[in-house]
Order: C-alpha cells, then sequence, then structure tokens
RNA sequence: CGGGGUGUAGCGCAGCCUGGUAGCGCAUCUGCUUUGGGAGCAGAGGGUCGUGAGUUCGAAUCCCACCACCCCGACCA
C-alpha cells in the first residue's frame, strides 16, 4: 500500500471523553472514529487490524474443524420467548418493532437462532457432532459503554455452537476449543491466560474465560505463580487457615464502641488488628410465601465477601442485604454493632467462611449499639457456626491446589468457552434420533471470542509515549517504508519504489510512505499506529549502498546493505505470521 | 436509576462570573522559504456557541425545560 493512495487520519491531540490508553491511541492514530455512546466505526487502519485479527480466528476455528456460517443480526422475538430469554436478559436486550408492530430484537448472541437452525436441520445422531461458527456484529445495549471498543454496545464477535450426542463428546469439544483459543491468542501475540470460570446455575468445571492481562481490565483474576492455577475471582476457593483454631483464653467482657461501626474502625479504637475482629453481614431471603429467612454471614474483619459464594450456600438464593428495619426486627439492633452472640438460632442461621470459623479470642458486634465484644469465642460464647467459603480470595491465599500461594492481577476478558450441556436444546426442542430410535436432547457448548476487543487489549497490552505496538500477526501494516526526500530526490523515490515492489513481490505487507511531508511527520505517524518495522530509505544511505532498520522497540536503527534487507526482515518476520492483504 | 461535570470550527480549549453580536493552538487551503523527528513567515476559508422556550433594545453569556456526552456511585454494617 501506499500511503499516498491511502487513508491515513492521525491526531496529535485525542479527544477529551477518552480515558484509557487504547482508546486514545486508537482515536489519534484513526483506528477507529465514535459514532454514538459505545459505537465506532472501523477507519481504514483500524479495519486492517480487525481484519487480521479476524482472519487469524477464522483460520483456527476452520482447522479445529468448525464451519463457519452466518446468522442474522436482527431476530424475531419468538426464539427469545420460546428460551424464556424475552423475560430473563433484561434491558441490554435492544428490542424494537418493524412496521407490523412485530417485536424483534438485535441480537446480543446466538443461541436461539443457531439451536432453532439446528433443531429444524439435524434430525439424526448420524450428523453429530456438529459445530458452527459466525464472525458477526453483536449489539449489547450496555449500561455504561466505556473504554472505546473495549466495552462497546456495538462490537465484532466470533460466536461458535456445537452440538452431540452426549456429555463426553462436549467434553472432547470443550477441549479442542480450549486448545484452539490457546492457539488463537499465541498467534494474535497476546499475553493471556485461560481462568476458570463461574457456571452460574450449571455448575461443574465447564467454563473457562480467556484473559488478556493487562492492569486496566475489569475483570480479577487469581492465579498461582508456581502452578496453571488461574480462576477469576468470583469463582476461586478460599481455602480453609492452616493454623488451628486458637483455644479460648481471655473471658468475654462488653466493651464501649461508641459510633464505631465498621470493622477497620473497631480494630483500630481497640488497638487490635483487623483479622482479630469479626465482620457480620445480614441477608435476607425472601420466599414466596412473603415469608423472610434471615441469615449471619460472618467473615474476618480483613476479609471481603464474595456475592456469587455466598449464593451458591444451599438455601440462601436469592438474597438481598438486609435493610436497616429488617437487621432491628431480626437481631434487635442497629446495623453497625451485630454479632453472632445472644443471636435467636430459631430466626437466625448464622454461616461462617472457613476464615472467621477458625478465629478464637475475637472481638465482634454485642448486638447493642455502641457496644462490641471481646475475648469471643465459637462454642463457649456463642454456638459453632456453619462453615462454608464466602470471601474473596486476597494476594498470598494458599492456591486450591496446593501448589503455593495465590497472587491476583487485572485481564481483560477476551474470550469464553461454556458447556451449555441442555439448557437451551431443552427449552427449544433441540432433539435428535439415537441408535435406537429413541429421541434424545442434544448437549450444546457455546465458544466466543470479542474480535474486536482484541485490538483495544492488544494495545492496551503494549504501547508507550510514541503511540502503539502492535504485535505484526495484527499490525495494520508489518514493516513501513519512510523515504527522507521522496518528492525531492530521484535516487530515493527510485529506491523506495523499488524497494516497496521487492518486498511485497516477496510477500510482506508493507506500506510506502510517499506523502509529501517532512520526515518528522512520517516517523511519528509509523510510530503512532503502531507499524512494528521500519525501513528508511536515504540519499546519505544511498551513497553507501545501506538502508536504515529500525524495530518499533528499538532504541536505534541498524545500517543494512540495500541488498540484503529483505532476507533481514523475512527473519524479523516469519512468513507464517505475514498477513499480507 | 442517583449524584457531579461538560457541551463554543475537524481536534484541544478560552470567552460566560460582570449581556453589546466570537477568539486561541493544532488541522485545512494559497504563496514563499524550509527538508533526518510532528517547520517558519504572510494570507485565507471554516462556527445553527447542544436544542427549544423565556428575560432584555440586545443573549455564547442570565432564567427554565429538554437532549447528548463524560465521571462517580448503586446497599459489603
Amino acid at each position: 500500500m501506499r500511503a499516498s493512495r491511502f487513508f491515513l487520519t492521525t491526531l496529535k491531540e485525542a479527544p477529551a471523553d477518552a480515558d484509557v490508553a487504547s482508546q486514545k491511541l486508537m482515536l489519534r492514530a484513526g483506528l477507529i472514529k465514535r459514532a454514538a455512546a459505545g459505537v465506532y466505526t472501523w477507519m481504514p487502519t483500524g479495519l486492517r487490524v480487525l481484519r487480521k485479527a479476524e482472519a487469524i480466528v477464522r483460520e483456527e476455528m476452520n482447522r479445529a474443524g468448525a464451519i463457519e456460517l452466518l446468522m442474522p443480526a436482527v431476530q424475531p422475538a419468538e426464539l427469545w420467548q420460546e428460551s424464556g430469554r424475552w423475560e430473563k436478559y433484561g434491558p441490554e436486550l435492544l428490542r424494537f418493532k418493524d412496521r407490523h408492530q412485530r417485536d424483534f430484537v438485535i441480537g446480543p448472541t446466538h443461541e436461539e437462532v443457531i439451536t432453532d437452525v439446528t433443531r429444524r436441520e439435524v434430525k439424526s445422531y448420524r450428523q453429530l457432532p456438529l459445530c458452527f461458527y459466525q464472525i458477526q456484529t453483536k449489539f449489547r445495549d450496555e449500561i455504561r459503554p466505556r473504554f472505546g471498543v473495549m466495552r462497546g454496545r456495538e462490537f465484532l464477535m466470533k460466536d461458535a455452537y456445537s452440538f452431540h450426542t452426549s456429555y463426553e463428546d462436549l467434553q472432547r469439544q470443550y477441549r479442542l476449543m480450549h486448545e484452539t483459543y490457546s492457539r488463537i491468542f499465541t498467534r494474535l501475540g497476546l499475553k493471556f491466560r485461560a481462568v476458570a470460570a463461574d457456571t452460574g446455575s450449571i455448575g461443574g468445571t465447564g467454563s473457562h474465560e480467556f484473559h488478556v492481562i493487562a492492569e486496566t481490565g475489569e475483570d480479577d483474576i487469581a492465579y498461582c505463580p508456581d502452578s496453571d492455577y488461574a480462576a477469576n475471582v468470583e469463582l476461586a476457593e478460599a481455602l480453609p487457615p492452616a493454623a488451628p483454631r486458637p483455644a479460648p483464653e481471655e473471658a468475654m467482657q462488653k466493651v464501649s464502641t461508641p459510633g464505631k461501626t465498621a470493622c477497620a474502625e473497631v480494630a483500630d479504637f481497640l488497638g487490635v488488628p483487623r483479622a482479630s475482629v469479626l465482620k457480620a453481614i445480614a441477608l435476607v431471603s425472601e420466599r414466596s410465601e412473603g415469608e423472610k429467612l434471615f441469615t449471619l454471614l460472618l467473615l474476618r474483619g480483613d476479609h471481603e465477601l464474595n456475592e456469587v459464594k455466598a449464593g451458591k450456600v444451599a438455601g440462601i438464593s436469592p438474597f438481598r442485604f438486609a435493610s436497616d428495619t429488617e437487621v432491628q426486627e431480626f437481631m434487635g439492633c442497629a446495623p453497625g454493632y451485630l454479632g453472632p452472640v445472644g443471636a435467636d438460632a430459631r430466626r437466625v442461621r448464622v454461616i461462617a467462611d472457613r476464615a472467621a470459623a477458625a478465629m478464637g479470642n475475637f472481638v465482634c458486634g454485642a448486638n447493642e449499639a455502641g457496644f462490641h465484644l471481646r475475648g469471643v469465642s465459637f462454642g463457649r460464647d456463642c454456638p459453632e457456626p456453619e462453615a462454608a467459603d464466602l470471601r474473596r480470595v486476597v494476594a498470598g491465599d494458599l492456591s486450591p491446589d496446593g501448589k503455593g500461594r495465590l497472587e491476583i492481577c487485572r485481564g481483560i476478558e477476551v474470550g469464553h468457552i461454556f458447556q451449555l450441556r441442555t439448557a437451551y436444546s431443552s427449552a427449544l426442542g433441540c432433539r435428535y434420533l439415537d441408535e435406537s430410535g429413541k429421541s434424545q436432547v442434544m448437549e450444546m457448548g457455546c465458544y466466543g471470542i470479542g474480535v474486536s476487543r482484541i485490538v483495544g487489549a492488544a494495545i492496551e497490552q503494549e504501547h508507550d509515549e510514541k503511540g502503539i505496538i502492535f504485535p505484526v500477526s495484527i499490525a495494520p501494516f508489518e514493516v513501513a517504508i519512510v523515504p527522507v526526500g521522496y518528492h525531492k530526490n530521484d535516487a530515493v523515490r527510485a529506491a523506495a519504489d523499488r524497494l516497496y515492489e521487492e518486498l511485497i513481490a516477496a510477500g510482506f505487507d508493507a506500506l510506502l510512505d510517499d506523502r509529501d511531508e517532512r520526515p518528522g511527520v512520517l516517523f511519528a505517524d509509523m510510530e503512532l499506529i503502531g507499524v512494528p518495522h521500519r525501513v528508511v530509505v536515504s540519499a546519505r544511505g544511498l551513497e553507501e549502498g545501506t538502508l536504515e532498520y529500525k524495530g518499533r522497540r528499538d532504541d536505534a536503527a541498524r545500517h543494512v546493505r540495500a541488498e540484503e534487507i529483505a532476507a533481514w526482515l523475512a527473519e524479523k518476520i516469519p512468513g507464517e505470521s505475514r498477513g499480507n492483504t
């Protein structure tokens, strides 16, 4: 590509409303233009990047035997009503009516449509297994779109769906997709981690998220540096403390703690560590008969509740936090001074986190405004509570696989694989006849990759003060030829043109920056848009028979003999990662 | 949904308090000079001042309503 025939629109200043590096740089480099909140035009430079990412995803999906199709962005409401998600999905689902007042949605995902296609077309076990995929634009009406294309409302997604005659075969496909995703993100040049994710009501180990490791990620990931354990913090198990509960020493004693309601305040006020204060959180689970179940969760003062885990404790989900009135009703006390001692066992269920259950001689609320108790021990001063895993893991916790300690990092979710089992196939009646002619419900899996999010995540992961540093596999161009004096010096022009033809013929995705601008402008633009390799053609070098090579991360340029430059680049840009478009 | 903030040229901003008919930098166009790290000089074009309705002789500026966008928060005692 010649820059004079392309369309580069770089900016010196980023729009003021951009708030993360990738969004600023994508706007500055002219990769995207904002059309509405969370909705962007992919400009020519950005589209090249998006298409390269898409091509890698497509190649690897095809390699894994998945079959590409393309489903509609607009979907009839009937399918969503049939699956039950017309009610369940909430306001993120963009709904509208056509001229005949029929209800439609703009697809945020395609389980309904693919399941509908499959139930109509597939009748026999002989046709299974199948794995379909598409690369298609989705729309989710996010409450608060932000971070540019990383949390847009309209975005490009690769979504795949597989259909099986058995759970075992689904698991085989799931492992295959796990491997395929690892290949994809490796080829994309991303630092990523596959993490175990919450499977909601389906349970089991049937879901993994693929995260690009980056400070600005929206998810917390717990991982063990000494093993391959990694899980979303919402899921990561907190093991019981290794040390046994200390024996009761001091007698229980009531102390005045006026106005001190938060654990940290109480600990500071009494001069004890936060870890020796017991935190009590009151929940209410409403039953259909209007009956309220009241639960007191106990946590160590330095720990935080993990609501996902609490929701998995039998009998309390769905729950909400108790109102002040309800706390008063069940505990006979204002919030801020709650504790297990003296709680009415007939009306209040007490569940302690494993770490809280291992505490002894602790401080807790006295169930009387303005007072706490110190020197409290379970068993002696109040009944032994039920124990459960309730807290968020923190850095330094033991890894659940027993191979070290956990670290926490931030990640950007770019992929998610999920064993759906029969959630959709049974709702939509997606069945087949088995060998014995008996009708069976298909097992299903789904596998998503946020293709447009990958571009933002790649930039978030690698950039500097000059701009974007793209991995060569998705860079808008692999190599930039920057002539100094293209429009002034015939020798430079001839050499630059010759080099450009040579590199194109050799299969490189080269950009010849033949714009009539000062060299500084050309250098700055090529660096801003993240071209990983640069060759400068100058009169000075031509006299010596050399060209100047500089990698995007290199501090200094190197002189290379003109006749050796193609071989030099071939070494830097392996053919298999080249995407000449 | 609640709270806060911002809307003035393609981008970044000033002007608003104290009303008098809009300005700066970058970008764009023309000319001359310049040419290895976002050039200099001279000139030019480009604005429904978010929208609507008020107050006023007169509104970017004051009042009201609405819209858009951004940020923070949404019960963890």
